[in-house]
RNA sequence: GGGCGCAUAGCUCAGCUGGUUAGAGCGCUACACUCACAUUGUAGAGGUCGAAGGUUCAAGUCCCUCUGCGCCCACCA
């Protein structure tokens, strides 16, 4: 056995399984009326995406569920694809055509385009191989992509549904615009940032004819505060507050606005805070949206400034070609000298910023499409409330209704090129009202002209992510040509709803709330039952991720350096649910150094197992009480943890899971019980127990790290049932996870097991206490104060030996101190260290002062407790007995250390 | 302005529906390379569970208030 190495090099062994999992199809999942579906769609990552920690959770989560449900038995698919994520690709496609001096307009639409599929045929599967790395188990033979062919089939047709319906409408309207990308942004899209900027104070001249009329106006103008001088240009007004006295009698005046020159006029509306400012706003509907609905409101003029690229247009006179910020400050140094800006306060304010570039929004008027999404709501609200769609943690339920709730309409028109076009067409001769079609028209349907012109814009992305769950299946016409072949059209029946949902919470508006959306409007039915929210994966101090910052763990060093499985459950192992997770490089060492200790103790097992004993003996039935109590006390571990982790799995708690079988694994199989039964492997009872439970226990861990114990199963099954590389492939991705066995758990027989074990460690705290030296032999004498204590240290006397290394061991008959001794109590159990060196009796005692102390705070803090007749009456019987028997061990302890005690003196 | 989360050992965090003496990983100290593993073993130090109230026989655990961090949402110009 000794070609097995001392060390686990996941390097040597994780491409292999992955390439053997592939080639032998076990990530398939194709529609089987006889098994139970379980089904997650992967949260398709972007084309352009990178493998980072982020994804390295999500998809370790995902892999933890599919896995194990696929060895439970269930028909489990795991959908994979990319998304075509149309603002950020296009942002890498244009830098790259930018090294060759070109600008998207320089190449046309069309050319532009064929250079990004081009750009996605050579980098888009990127992620998927980084995907394969950390070992996901996903159908590849499925995978799809939001640009697919029979997927854009699906947008169109979500989009002529919701036109027909007319929930799809335009308008002009104050937006989200991004002037680096130039299109336009939803809500979602445009997250509120805080910036540290100024409040400026314009001064606003009343016009002559406002002047002459108030003979009682402090002064000459009127002062308004802005974030954003450069608007001003823009003003059609300016706005008080009706009941603000200051200014009651300009209501209805004009002002001239500066620079510009024009005569506007003061308006009145109770939207205006008095507080704020001067209670004087500037209105400038075309560039925020508030103003915008005091525009529309009082029947203002509508000016535009801004050019889309964020430089001010012709409507700003001089400051035409400028860029805004750069507008900013001139048009601050021109007021300046004229007088009228009154001062500058400091002001943090929060501006939309693009999700994807992070450059400032501008509040933009144009005209856009919207889906009018009140609708579409009411019924995923429903399903929420009533629960057939459970978040994990739920305190994100609320956060998801809230949401929900008070649901904007949606902009889905984006000006850009890259992403599904918007299947809505004009004609140029009749001009009537345009017309919607999954398939592209050649003429128009009003008056039949073949000169038509489809809408120029494409769809926000997320406007096909939402279909993800039904639309990946080949809805609606359910069926298609997947990378693999024809995909059969009952799948969709078959999968969907489908059962799980990982990701993150910033993921929630953006996708989740509209797949729900999506299910209800087009399935009639809810995309999937549970929702699980995974947190944010921040460096340790806390901050998020990001490449500008520097701080980022690149997933695929730690594959690198530490292997996958040492990844993937340090990362679970560390996710409670729903916090946020806050990696550092070491926390890696955990799995990996995990990994080699399975590794280690399987070499162990796999060195001293006969396999030709174990396989007969496997099939014999060894009863109950013909076992050891550390076997009984293993096999009753190791079906509690089983139960425990199985239990937490199915509630999504996936840390507690890992970590109740890595305490399992190490300190109680590899701690206690592979070092008791060392002198005795090679008995029948320990041969078999050892294999069961080792053969197990990597089924059960296997969901969490998947390539470790894959290849310590194949070794271990070519040693213990000759399972070795034999056809067909046998794997333990497709082994049962193992079934708990109820009957043999017994608390009870723990509790005997552990107080053994509690004497070995009383025994080495007094080695080490007396500075022996590990290799002297120590004699030991012991006595137990039950008739069950004696026979359990008679019946484990050679186990008690081996492990706390004695040299001999004996068993008292009566409770008398032996001389030359120092002595410990556990519970029941004394014990006696023969000592032949010069004894510090203070030392000692001192010691056991110490221990009595402890004690007699515990003894003391239960015997008020029972004194008090409310606790004996209210508390539930079983706690009072608890509290009873648990005194009384404790004055037995106390007895005892007292009597040690005085011993010594 | 609303909403949410977090404050427990030096660090990072577990502690489920309140019930014996509050746990883990890392770090630290001492000892040990005895034939599975130094990516290891054994032993140990270290906590009045953010603050003040309250409910209860009993509170890290439930309620109220406060403090300090962090996040999300919202049209404060």
């Amino acid at each position: 056995m000794n070609e097995i190495p001392s060390r686990y090099n996941p390097k040597e062994t994780e491409d292999k399984w992955y390439k053997l999992w592939e080639e032998n199809d076990l990530f398939s999942a194709k529609a089987n009326p006889s098994k139970r579906p379980f089904c997650v769609v992967i949260p398709p990552p972007n084309v352009t995406g990178i493998l980072h920690m982020g994804h390295a959770l999500n998809n370790s989560v995902q892999d933890i569920l599919i896995r194990y449900h696929r060895m439970k038995g269930e028909e489990s698919l795991w959908m994979p694809g990319t998304d075509h994520a149309g603002i950020a690709t296009q942002n890498v496609v244009e830098k790259s055509i930018a090294k060759e001096g070109l600008k998207r307009q320089d190449l046309g639409r069309e050319k532009f385009i064929e250079r990004v599929w081009q750009w996605k045929e050579q980098y888009g599967s990127t992620i998927i191989r980084q995907l394969k790395k950390l070992g996901a188990s996903c159908d590849w033979s499925r995978t799809r992509f939001t640009m697919d062919e029979e997927y854009s089939k699906a947008v169109k047709s979500v989009f002529v549904a919701l036109w027909n319906k007319g929930l799809i409408y335009q308008d002009v309207k104050v937006i989200n615009w991004c002037p680096r990308c130039q299109t336009a942004l939803s809500d979602e899209e445009a997250p509120h940032h805080e910036l540290q900027g100024n409040l400026y104070y314009l001064k606003y001249p009343l016009s002559d004819q406002g002047k002459s009329s108030s003979g009682t106006a402090r002064s000459d103008y009127i002062v308004v505060a802005t974030t954003r001088p450069e608007t001003m240009l823009g003003d059609t007004a300016v706005a008080v507050n009706p009941k603000d006295k200051r200014y009651k009698k300009l209501v209805g005046k004009s002002l001239i606005l500066p620079l510009v020159n024009r005569e506007i006029k003061i308006i009145a509306d109770s939207m205006v805070d008095v507080k704020f400012g001067t209670g004087a706003v500037k209105v400038t509907p075309a560039h925020d949206p508030n103003d915008y609905a005091l525009g529309k409101k009082h029947k203002l003029e509508f000016i535009n400034v801004m050019h889309p690229d964020g430089r001010l247009n012709e409507n700003a006179g001089d400051y035409a070609g400028m860029d805004r910020f750069e507008a900013r400050e001139v048009i601050l140094e021109d007021l300046k000298e004229k007088g009228l800006l009154e001062k500058i306060e400091p002001h943090a304010l929060s501006a939309g910023h693009c999700y994807r570039c992070h450059t400032i929004i501008e509040p933009y008027l144009s005209r856009q499409w919207f889906v009018k999404m009140k609708p579409l709501a009411a019924p995923a609200i429903e399903a929420v409330k009533k629960g057939k769609i459970n978040f994990h943690p739920r305190r994100w339920t609320k956060v998801y209704l809230n949401w929900m709730e008070n649901i904007q309409d949606w902009c889905i028109s984006r000006q850009i090129w890259w992403g599904h076009r918007i299947p809505l067409w004009y004609c140029l001769d009749c001009k009537k009202e345009a017309f919607a079609s999954v398939e592209t028209p050649e003429k128009c349907r009003a008056c039949g002209s073949g000169n038509i012109k489809q809408d120029e814009d494409v769809l926000d992305t997320w406007f096909s992510s939402w279909l993800w769950p039904f639309a990946t299946f080949y809805w609606p016409n359910l069926q298609g040509q997947s990378p693999s072949g024809t995909v059969p059209s009952d799948d969709l029946k078959y999968f969907y709803p489908t059962s799980a949902l990982v990701t993150a919470p910033e993921i929630i508006f953006f996708w989740v709330a509209r797949m729900i959306m999506a299910g209800f409007e087009f399935m009639k039915d809810k995309p999937f039952s549970d929702v699980y929210i995974h947190g944010t994966v921040r460096d340790i101090e806390g901050k998020k991720m990001s490449k500008s910052l520097g701080n980022i763990i690149d997933p695929l060093d730690i594959i690198n350096e530490y292997g996958a499985d040492a990844l993937r459950f340090s990362i679970i192992s560390i996710t409670a649910q729903g916090q946020d997770v806050f990696l550092s490089q070491e926390r890696f060492e955990q799995g990996r150094n995990f990994a080699n200790k399975i590794w280690n103790a399987s070499r162990f097992v796999m060195m001293n197992l006969d396999p030709g004993q174990v396989k007969t003996d496997l099939c014999v039935f060894f009863k109950k009480e013909d076992l050891s109590i550390v076997n009984r006390w293993i096999l009753s571990r190791f079906y509690s943890a089983l139960k425990e982790a199985g239990k937490k799995l199915d509630t999504f708690k996936f840390n507690e899971a890992a970590n109740l079988l890595y305490s399992f694994f190490w300190h109680e199989f590899c701690d206690w019980y592979l070092e008791v039964i060392k002198p005795e492997i090679k008995a029948r009872q320990n041969q078999v127990v050892m294999f069961k439970v080792l053969e197990k226990f990597l089924r059960a861990l296997h969901p969490f790290m998947p390539f470790v114990t894959e290849e310590i199963w194949q070794r271990l099954n070519s040693q213990g049932q000759s399972l070795s590389g034999t056809v067909p492939f046998e794997s333990i991705m497709t082994e049962p996870w193992p079934h708990t066995q109820e009957q043999i758990i017994d608390k009870k027989l723990e509790k005997q097991a552990e107080s053994v074990f509690a004497v070995v460690k009383e025994i080495r705290n007094l080695r080490s206490s007396i500075e022996i030296k590990p290799e002297d032999k120590i004699s030991i004498s012991a006595f137990g104060h039950t008739k069950a204590k004696q026979k359990l240290l008679e019946a484990n006397k050679g186990s008690i030996i081996n492990l706390a290394k004695l040299g001999s061991l004996e068993i008292l008959v009566s409770s008398a101190r032996p001389k030359s001794t120092i002595s410990a109590v556990t519970e029941d159990i004394d014990v006696y260290l023969h000592f032949s060196g010069l004894l510090d009796a203070e030392k000692e005692k001192e010691k056991i002062n110490g221990k009595i102390k402890e004690l007699q705070r515990f003894i003391g803090a239960k015997v008020q407790r029972l004194k008090n007749p409310d606790f004996i009456q209210k508390a539930p019987e079983e706690i009072v007995e608890k509290e009873r028997s648990g005194l009384e061990e404790m004055n037995n302890s106390l007895k005892r250390l007292e009597k040690m005690r005085n011993e010594l003196l």
